[in-house]
DNA sequence: GTCTATATTCAGATAGAC
DNA sequence: GTCTATCTGAATATAGAC
């Protein structure tokens, strides 16, 4: 095998690399069903055809784009955890987290999608729970979950006014004391009225 | 007219009704796209022809059976709009409000389901914002709604573990200091640190 | 008033020419 | 290696029979 190959091979990696980055786009902006492998590939500047060809199915397609790495650091005191959840929150606020939001905009009405999303937010979960010292970590683990999600879906996916206008420092600003209540041990945070002011 | 065409209105009244709950239902499982019109009329007992004679089109079904209710109540002093949230969200995690579930379902991959949802939750969020007495109050309004939302979605559409497995009680009270810190008022409650306690 | 048959459009996937 | 042409299936919507 000459260098002919060799350019060969390095032109299909580029061409692929296209592919990648155009079919992760456009899964973020409109959804497993309506990004088409026609549109993905016209974004690329390629042929529909190859994208068949290197990637087998459109749904290889996708869980190559949009695979959820797992989250690690979910462990610690629970001071240590709230701060960890919430710089990684601020991160996916301020950069668009594009291969997440594929994930995200697809996961109502791609099976596959949903069933992605669910083992990453129970993976997720059950390492909170064992950071939460409570009988009820699993509830305030879910809760914890539900509040990212939100958070992210209403603004990237749906700039929603109030978020989409806030800075992330003002969001995790805003969260902290969220999550504070969250992860603190239940014995110190009654839940129906705060008996005395702030023990310490 | 006499009594035969009385007969067949009535008929046609109750076909309606079956094809719009069937629609509700299919639309809040699988979204606008993958709830086709024949699979809503085979639910419904009916004939696909018929769904498009009554309702003109399949955009125009959705529109009659997801349209939300605006929120009212969202008024008057920070403890009391906490409460009113929490009431109100705790209804829909009780029963599955499936008017709702069709929007929400279908809202990250149909722009008219998108814009219905956003519409709706900007009115919520100026409600809010103007009982809350603080410079981010649009922000902290956001940050309320995205915590609902993310509730509604972790619990009926994804069915997360830690959420779906809680009852409504229980995220309530998670969710009750997470509200109280975000509507009080925010010169009395600091980010960083509560230099005195509950002041009363 | 209700259902059958079909027109039209558009998607994913395949076979084969260049 | 890349692109053209086409097959197949499914969905909305329409026209017309019963």
């Amino acid at each position: 095998m000459g260098q002919a190959q060799g350019i060969r091979a390095r032109q299909r990696e580029e061409t692929q690399q296209r592919i990648l980055t155009a079919a992760r786009h456009l899964f973020a902006q409109v959804g497993y069903e309506r990004a088409t492998i026609r549109a993905i590939a016209s974004a690329a500047g390629a042929d529909p055809g190859l994208v068949m060809r290197y990637f087998g199915s459109k749904q290889e397609l996708f869980s190559q784009v949009a695979s959820m790495s797992p989250d690690d650091g979910l462990t610690g005191t629970p001071e240590e955890v709230t701060e960890y959840v919430l710089t990684s929150l601020a991160a996916k606020l301020t950069e668009e987290p594009s291969a997440t939001l594929a994930m995200l905009r697809s996961m109502l009405t791609h099976p596959e999608a949903a069933e992605e999303v669910r083992a990453a937010a129970n993976r997720q979960e059950r390492q909170l729970a064992a950071a939460i010292v409570a009988d009820d970590a699993e509830a305030r683990a879910g809760v914890i979950g539900a509040i990212t999600l939100g958070t992210l879906i209403a603004r990237h996916l749906l700039q929603l006014n109030g978020l989409a206008a806030a800075t992330p420092a003002q969001i995790t600003s805003l969260l902290r004391p969220c999550l504070q209540s969250l992860t603190r041990d239940p014995a110190r945070t009654p839940h129906h009225a705060a008996p005395a002011g702030d023990p310490h």
